[in-house]
DNA sequence: TAAACTTAGTGACAAAGTCACTGAAGTCTG
DNA sequence: CAGACTTCAGTGACTTTGTCACTAAGTTTA
């Protein structure tokens, strides 16, 4: 494998760091394939490795007390999770778990690796803060969504970020509800408003886009 | 001023710093005194520096495009502004500010010095990072009470939380409503209730608590 | 093919948010 | 000090969202 191939030119923020640094992260990382489905960190199941996802999608989602789920963010190919391993490393008892959402193949950087970085290189802790502060900043979005924005915007919204190019959202009302925290009966209703008005078609397991233009004004409320 | 009585010794993660990166922080530092009431950030205004708390709150609320407010959290002294000052970096365009809430005195550390310390102390590293987990799990339980927890139930919480040594809470219902993300119609009619039930007594822009322990149960889902 | 499971629909109700007011308690100003 | 203004809180009608208990259709599996 030669320097100007390996996986680290698939990270944006990587790309640019110095040689010296390149070899260390690549010398001591190895990469992991994930199957589809499996519970990558969750209660009682903390990561030993920093990950850095080159293929696939880790959905990141908070089991309540109450049993209610909710989806937080997910984490894509040239994302890191460095920060959910931060978190996890620190408060093992919290409840969020990382569900491989497709087949995942990550690069794992062990911690003692990850703190050298740290320590010895500037654009690498560039990465790291601005990974940190995007999440940050995109939970402060998600606390504004959840407890002010409606129900027909934030729907619509998930809809148009899940659809293919085919206009196709292949899932549930139940696993809609997951991901916008309310429950699947409203979710259900919605959906019929929106059917009703010739926005969607609906098939069990899957929802189909009619009218994209629609919807998009719903979410950016422009109705 | 000596080593051993400098404002590192407030902190608990940082008075075990190496003597020369203690030196280093404290030369490069200035303290700052802040007028309560004063926006120290918000929307077009990125602070220069971090900031680590001598004394005082700041309270972090974000404010909607609906025009909505709500409480994120709070820094106390002893806690530095590390992550939200870092977002704010990164992301200048986002609408989450941070109030004095009281007189505020702080430690202000240039961003370079910041990076430095990051760079060269596995302690002020451990410390950065731990901020921003704990920031980060915070976030992650406040979305899950937004989303799934009673009204009745936060509200007595927050309630417990503001409560001084006498059991009063110096509030008004609109400022108990931003604490929440609710409005203030609806923290009436939950205060009424309370009072009806003998737990609480309201005054102008006060609520004094009656019954704490009933509230305490409410609160720990023992109701 | 029958049983079990998943997915979705429904009505009645409760909880919470919205809107448009009213009035009372403080504060300011001439 | 009186009147004006502002802040704070109460209220009823209504909408939206969440909850519960159920039905029924489609899908998988034994």
């Amino acid at each position: 494998m030669t320097e100007t191939h390996s996986w680290l030119e698939r990270f944006p923020g990587l790309s640019k760091l110095e040689p010296k640094i390149k070899e260390l992260i690549l010398s001591r990382s190895t990469i992991v394939d994930v199957a589809a489905g499996t519970t990558i960190f969750g209660p009682g199941k903390s990561p030993e490795n920093m990950l850095f996802l080159l293929d696939g999608t880790v959905r990141v989602q908070q089991v309540s007390e109450t049993g209610h789920e909710i989806v937080l963010y997910r984490i894509n190919a040239g994302q890191s999770c460095v920060l959910t391993t931060a978190c996890l490393l620190a408060y093992e008892d919290y409840s969020a778990e990382g569900i491989a959402e497709s087949a995942v193949q990550a690069a794992a950087v062990p911690r003692d690796v990850f703190d050298q970085l740290v320590a010895q290189s500037k654009s690498f802790r560039d990465f790291v803060f601005a990974a940190f502060s995007k999440r940050i900043t995109d939970l402060f979005l998600m606390i504004d969504e959840v407890a002010f924005q409606k129900l027909d915007v934030r729907l619509a919204d998930k809809l148009i970020a899940l659809a293919g190019e085919n206009d196709v959202v292949p899932t549930t009302h139940q696993k809609l509800s997951v991901e916008l925290g309310t429950a699947r009966e409203v979710v259900s209703r919605q959906l019929q408003e929106f059917q009703r008005r010739g926005w969607i078609g609906q098939a069990r397991g899957s929802v189909t886009l009619t009218d994209r233009a629609q919807l998009e004004r719903l979410a950016h409320h422009e109705i």
